[in-house]
DNA sequence: GTCTATATAGGGATAGAC
DNA sequence: GTCTATCCCTATATAGAC
């Protein structure tokens, strides 16, 4: 069925509503951005954002659930250890990428899921599907003779790499001034997250991740 | 000089006040937590409480130099390596205990730090002193044998170290309801963190962190 | 769909009496 | 030192015209 012009003009209205308000979150932090400001930067109406969004929390779940989708994706599962430590590395920065991307969620997090119990059980389902990926992940290496850990071990393991990886941007937000933060922080993550893993693998594999991360040392 | 009667009388009502913010502080946020709730739940008249603080910033402030106070420790020089693994792990329970008292503050740490530069400034040096004996912890354990690292890597584990204890409670308190969460969480916390020193600690001493921490597996 | 104007509410903070 | 009363500002959200 064919759109007429005013539903296009909604969908696009309803966009840039979103973007912007994604642009002026990861800057300034959701909680000190107004719906005024946002609908200034847009040139529009606050009465106009509203005929689009009931309120405020509406965009943000909107974006959440945009995050959602892009962060709801599966490490490949490899052949051979030195393919998985590579998909490992890729994996990894993707999802930073996508933290990256919508980096407000995580200032506050407490709060916004504390606030919104939708999307504290949402996140709480990511996560759970991370560390059952993480956990897989290593499965797979030790059973291809590149790791040594046990069961446990590895449960302890991909729990600190999720609280690094969830929290890096957080911290060098505040080692760094917030505004100096880009993209290119997320090296250091990942070298930080896969230096958690480092120590549990053998030989071959341990040198090919060392490799890989040498050029984000900082 | 003697303290006269009047000026005891203020201090104990700062004091109260000091004592009721933390604590509604933790529980509830600080953003959640107006001054109005904090004067009620002393059975006090909000003017009352401005006679005594400014503004709602210097009752943060108040609260976050006793956390500067409290925090400020150095784990204790030890002789030998099994004592040097139990200094560890004793000077990371009075962290996190600390941490925890004040939870409020990490609740939020980026937009406490980014509204005030003087906390921020505060913040980062405890940081600076806290990755620094961590460095000293493990560089004497190397000495003593009973480490294998390289400076590189002790560096990038210090850095693991405060992320993980910085944010644990935060993770906790995503993955548990907040209202769950309490001191016990405390010994999970630092059986994460010092599970990222275990795999570089040689024989005894990796033996013996293991049974220190056992009991605190979850 | 978009605008202008405004209602509403909450919270930080102050004035002035006692 | 403590109280009551209230100011003031900001931010969310709505009403109603165009």
């Amino acid at each position: 069925m064919a759109l007429d012009g005013n539903t296009l003009r909604t969908r696009r209205t309803v966009e840039r509503i979103l973007a912007e308000s994604l642009r002026l979150f990861n800057a300034r932090g959701e909680a000190n951005v107004t719906t005024a400001t946002i609908a200034g930067a847009l040139e529009m109406s606050p009465g106009n954002l509203y005929y689009h969004f009931r309120n405020k929390e509406r965009i943000v779940e909107a974006l959440f659930e945009r995050f959602e989708a892009r962060i709801d994706m599966d490490p490949q599962p490899s052949g051979g250890a030195a393919q998985a430590i590579e998909d490992l590395w890729l994996y990894l920065h993707l999802v930073l990428e996508a933290i990256w991307e919508y980096r407000f969620l995580y200032r506050n997090l407490d709060d916004l899921l504390a606030r919104n119990r939708r999307l504290r059980d949402v996140f709480n389902r990511i996560i759970d599907h991370k560390l059952a990926a993480v956990d897989a992940l290593c499965a797979d290496l030790v059973a291809a003779g590149a790791m040594r850990a046990t069961p446990e071990e590895i449960r302890v393991l991909a729990r600190n790499v999720l609280v690094v990886a969830t929290y890096w941007l957080n911290y060098q937000s505040i080692r760094k001034r917030r505004d100096d933060l880009s993209a290119a922080d997320l090296g250091t993550g990942a070298h930080q997250v896969l230096s958690l893993v480092a120590p549990y693998l053998l030989g071959e594999a341990r040198a090919h991740l060392d490799a890989l991360s040498r050029p984000y040392i900082d």
